[in-house]
This record gives structure tokens, C-alpha cells and sequence, in this order.
DNA sequence: CGGCACTTTGACAGTCATCAATTACGGTGG
DNA sequence: CCACCGTAATTGATGACTGTCAAAGTGCCG
């Protein structure tokens, strides 16, 4: 794919926040005022990237914050010596670039995996959002949270878990996602590589593989390149260490919301 | 000391923002409506706790950011298996709690690594100022993406460096904080003992042990204790694969502001 | 002075990274 | 439609880094 490496502006253009699949959680408009001043309210515009396609770059001026409203991003950082450092993956109603906010620059790379469309929120404009909105001003201390929370969980995993333990806990977050999304938390569909989990949990692509296998084998799991079913939720949160979220709890194998 | 696990409120009065010593970075007052309002401009109780008292702990209810003052608290999480996972350590300016926002209840516990002095801002009086005060609401997202981005630098870390690479880089950090409170960046007087450095850079006590003995040998360090001389910074700063801030730079021994 | 926690040092083992080779898959072109 | 190629994934063999266990040394405080 020639493309990589290239910051794009695909299909910017204005949108109504009411069309938006996350807009129970936007950040762009203050529906307090909502209805009549809907236009004015509203002070984000869209952009869709494709696979392999980036946002912004480490050490871009940063200017916007963007939520995602379909797809999957993720952040990546560059050691010295050229390898790279996953960061975060990024889904629907997910903040990106909010490291960015004090330093001015933008730290981390943002690329996407699969075709993604985004909000993008020009920062300067969101805090006089957030100046006059109350309701916008809590949900973007929410995200900002949220975001912390993320990372604080992500550095006890990487201090405290086996390998395995982090496949599981991984495992359990992408199920958390889907099932957020109104999917079955027991069919996973990987938007990222063996590689790309590697790096995100500090683990060789091998490593990734073998346990992958392992919990296969131990009848956890199912998988199959990019398609993962997860045959027993509860195992799987019990080698994550992870109590299982209530909702998603009662049965090992359930059918979900549908 | 006996002390432990208890949750402590010694000496929580009212205070003026103006004797505080990181009142640039206050998030409690508004500046701009200065002296005359001062006592409605700020929001902020201190709060003095010593080595081994805690703020608060894990799961308790969320009401309050907490600034670092004076002193050095370290925030942990427990895994089930009851082994410790320091999450961060917080210097004067420094703002804790901030992940608790979103999930309405502390997800870490916060503890005094020396006796030091803290800011309690409670979360619904901040908000109202930040509605109030432009500067204030910045100062906040600026807090709270310095977080976020410290947290991120930290994922990069323990995700890419050695044992050796980690302490490296564990004590540039500390070297950095020392500059900025104006004192030498040579001169660490570490608050924390060789488990908790251990815990927080996801390495076993012996290890930090072996390393330092080392990059004593080495001749990069003086190690004596609680008390470590960096005799080479910009060794140290390569070791890490860390860039050396400019402005401590130049030599590297260096007799810093004072 | 004695107990205690912290630190250091040594010996050893285990998890996981690295290297290498094979297999599977997806996209491309004939 | 099929062959081909390149990337991704898997599997195996080996070894290194770092954790674990153990013991001695050091400083602190009662």
C-alpha cells in the first residue's frame, strides 16, 4: 500500500452531529441548545480514512481532537532504533489526541486499520464549547478520564500479567467493545495484525500466536485468522485476572443483544 | 507504622492560593478575578499527610483532585494476588485523581512516600469555576493531557526498554523534576525505596539493585542509599534513548540554578 | 544492643524473545 | 480460473534477560 506514510484529508466536510452513530457521546455540540441553533451548536466536521492512512503524525501541531465514529485507529510511537510502539486502538466514541493537548504537538501517529470515519474537533473552538456548554465541558473530562483510566489499566497489565494473561485481558476488551456496540461479546473480529497486538501488549508476534493456539487448544477460544470466538467468557476473565463486566456475565456462551 | 491503610485528614484548613508554592500551575483560583475576590476565587483545602497515611483508596467514592504541594505520593493498584503495582509517583504540581473522574470512584490508592502537603479541590466546585474561568478550565485539560501523556511515555517504555533502559529513563524523570523545582539535576534524593521503583518500572527489586551497582561501575552514577549523583547525564540520557532537555543540557555536570 | 526492614549479591530457573523454516492466505497477473 | 508472489501466521529450537529463591550485609530505630 503506497500510501503509507501520507496525512490525508479525505471527504472533509460539514455533517449533522444527529447522523453520527456515537452522537450520544459527542463532544461537538451542545444539544441544550439544540433544534434551533442546531447549526451552531455543532463545530465538527467529518473526515474518512482508509486502511493504512494517517491523521496526524508525531510532532504535528495539534490543532484538533477527533472522536471515532466508525472504524478502528490506532496510535503508534517510534524508538530510536525504528521499531514501533503501539500506543492505543481506538473504536467508536473513542478521544484521539488528547496527549497532545499541553505539549502542542501531537505524540503520538494515528493511522487507521480499516476504513474509519471520524469527527474531527478543532480544540480551540471545543474549549469555548466547553465554556459555554456544561454538558460539553463533562463530557470531554469524561473522555479525558477515560483515557487515563485506559492507561493506568494498560500499565498495571503490562507490570503485573504473563503473556497469556495479557492475550486474555486484550481478548476481554475487544469483547467489552463489541459488546458496547451492540455486538456479541463472544465474535471478535480482529481489525489489527498479530504484530500490531504484539506491540500493544509488549509481545513478540510469536508469542501472540502461540498462545493464541494454547487457549484454542485449552477449548477457550476459536480461532481463525481475524475472526476470534471466544467459547468461554468466564475462563477467559479468569486467567485475565479481570472480574467480568455484569451485563455481559450470566451465561459463558451467550447470544447477545442482536 | 502502624498507620497503614488508613485514610487520614490531618490538618485540613483554609488557605490562601497565594502561599502556595505551585500556585502557577493552581487549578483552585481564578487569577483573573484576583484580590478582591481572592476568598471566592478559590476553591482549594490543604491537607498535610505523612509517610505511609493515604488520601484515599481504591473503589472509595470520588469527590476531589488532589495537587501536590509539597512531598511525594505514589498511587498503586492491587492485583487479586494482593502483590502491589505503583501506578505513578506525584511531585509539587502534580494532580491526582484524575482518572477517577469518568468512573466516579477512585481507581487507585494514593499514599505519602514523605510527609507532604496537598491542595484537595473538590470535583463539582472545580467544574463550575472551569465554566467560570477560561485560564482555569485550561489548566485542568493542560493537567490532565500531561497525565495522559505521561501515562503514554510510560507505556512506551515499559513496552520497549531493557531493565537497564527503564532505570535510565526512571532517573532522567527524576532528574527533570528536581531541575524544574529548581534544584541541580544531578542530585536525586529518591522518596522511594528500591521495591517501589522495582514495582513501577515492572521490574523485580534485584534487578533496580544490579543496575544501579552497575551503572555505578560504570561510572555514570554515584548510588549511596536514598541519594544518587548522576555523573554523566548525557550517558544516562543515551542509556535511556531519551533526548536530554535542552536547558540541562550543556554540561554533563552541571551546577543547575540554585 | 537487638530486631527489623531494606539493600545487595549470588545461584539458578523460567518465561519469553530471537532466529529459522514452514504453512496459509490474499491479491495480482497471466 | 489458476498460478504466482509477498505478507502474515504458525511452529520449532535455542538462548538471554530477568524473576525467583536464598543468604549476607547495611542502616535505622526502639
Amino acid at each position: 500500500m503506497g500510501n503509507e506514510g501520507r496525512v490525508v484529508s479525505i471527504s472533509t466536510r460539514r455533517f449533522s452531529c444527529d447522523e453520527c452513530a456515537v452522537s450520544d457521546e459527542c463532544l461537538g455540540r451542545d444539544e441544550a441548545s439544540h433544534e434551533s441553533h442546531r447549526d451552531a451548536g455543532s463545530i465538527s466536521s467529518s473526515r474518512v480514512i482508509r486502511r493504512g492512512e494517517r491523521l496526524f503524525h508525531c510532532g504535528d501541531p495539534f490543532d484538533a481532537v477527533f472522536i471515532v465514529r466508525s472504524g478502528t485507529v490506532k496510535t503508534t510511537m517510534i524508538t530510536s532504533e525504528g521499531s514501533e510502539q503501539i500506543i492505543g486502538f481506538y473504536g467508536p466514541g473513542d478521544v484521539i489526541g488528547l496527549d497532545a493537548i499541553e505539549t502542542g504537538r501531537y505524540v503520538c501517529t494515528a493511522e487507521a486499520l480499516d476504513t474509519s470515519s471520524l469527527c474531527a474537533l478543532p480544540f480551540d473552538q471545543l474549549c469555548r464549547l466547553c465554556q459555554k456548554s456544561q454538558p460539553v465541558q463533562q463530557r470531554l473530562l469524561g473522555k479525558m478520564s477515560s483515557q487515563i483510566f485506559t492507561d493506568v489499566a494498560m500499565l498495571l497489565a503490562l507490570g503485573q500479567k504473563s503473556a497469556e494473561q495479557r492475550i486474555a485481558y486484550f481478548l476481554l476488551g475487544q469483547s467489552r467493545k463489541q459488546f458496547r456496540l451492540g455486538y456479541s461479546p463472544a465474535e471478535i473480529n480482529l481489525a489489527m495484525s498479530r504484530r500490531e497486538i504484539g506491540s500493544y501488549l509488549a509481545l513478540a508476534v510469536e508469542t501472540v500466536s502461540r498462545v493464541l493456539t494454547r487457549l484454542q487448544g485449552a477449548g477457550v477460544l476459536s480461532v481463525s485468522r481475524n475472526r476470534i470466538d471466544i467459547l468461554d467468557l468466564e475462563v477467559l476473565a479468569a486467567i485475565a485476572d479481570q472480574p467480568l463486566d455484569p451485563e455481559i456475565a450470566p451465561s459463558p456462551r451467550l447470544t447477545a443483544v442482536h
